[in-house]
DNA sequence: CAGTATCCATAAAGATACTG
DNA sequence: CAGTATCTTTATGGATACTG
């Protein structure tokens, strides 16, 4: 028996979800859920910024890479900034805000899956900090290890409105 | 200064990957880079078995479910299991494998980036089993967290070869 | 270097109708 | 309930040519 994430209370109801409103997930996709997009993000945690380094290290043409470039400025995963080097012209470079940095759980969790199921490399993740591995993992609050079948999804306060939690 | 991963070694060469074969964020968004393919999991992930309750709770058309569904069985998520209540006829049920389990923190990094950024519901990742808060992060073998500037990307050994890493 | 503009091919997905 | 079969629209992205 594979386990499954647990429902707690209202939202047990699957068929009536409709007062929570959209799902996080769905609109996270909307946003990287194209492949270009996704790996424009690993090449902006690479230390991409210039918009030929993007088209020609993804693999994408400059056509793809305006879009989704575009696309992930507005999304605020990515600012376009002036800069000028010394005796050139000003030229502009794309660097990650915090909500693009924030993102790194995801693609290196398909990283780390990727690497599991599909592939063999040698490619690993490391803690620079001590040279050990790394690897993305649930957790709680509380430092538990938060295996599957003991997630949960609930209802809780509002963010901001000080209430406690339903 | 936004910090990004730290390329180890070879790696650093950032225009001669190829020795290092495909990236495998690449190939995981080839399995799950569509957005009814990673709602498909997460129905899965909520509990859900059946071919109608996954196109109609994803909110997709029978056709996009049934290509989707072969997909992620072909791909090793997902097994489609005969099974028989007894006085009714033999219907199948799509179950979640090890691999299909495995995907969570991508499919979570998801849902809480989109809490953060996208959303204003009142959902909550929740352990079970204390009741705190539940978040994907990414931790070492040692037990750090490790924030993004810590974060590295080394060839190590290949897996099952028995030679210390390189 | 950093794009935009066009045109074209393929993939994702909705709508609708039909089958065992 | 669990699909398949068409047909159409939209999104993704390649190829190529052009611009400041």
């Amino acid at each position: 028996m594979i386990p499954v994430v647990t429902l707690v209370g209202p939202l047990k109801d699957r068929d009536s979800w409709s007062a929570v409103g959209h799902c996080p997930i769905e609109k996270t996709m909307a946003v990287v859920g194209t492949k270009s997009a996704m790996l424009i993000m690993r090449e902006a945690y690479y230390g991409t910024t210039r918009f030929d380094d993007f088209a020609q290290r993804v693999g994408i043409t400059n056509a793809a890479a305006s879009a989704r470039l575009t696309e992930l400025v507005d999304a605020g995963l990515l600012t376009k900034r002036p800069y000028r080097e010394p005796g050139k012209r000003t030229r502009h470079e794309y660097v990650l805000t915090q909500a693009g940095t924030d993102l790194m759980p995801v693609v290196w969790a398909m990283f780390e899956w990727g690497l599991r199921y599909l592939e063999d490399t040698r490619l690993r993740l490391t803690h620079l900090g001590c040279g050990a591995e790394a690897r993305v993992e649930i957790r709680c609050a509380d430092d538990h290890v938060v295996p599957p079948d003991e997630l949960g999804i609930k209802l809780g306060r509002r963010r901001g409105d000080g209430m406690v939690p339903a």
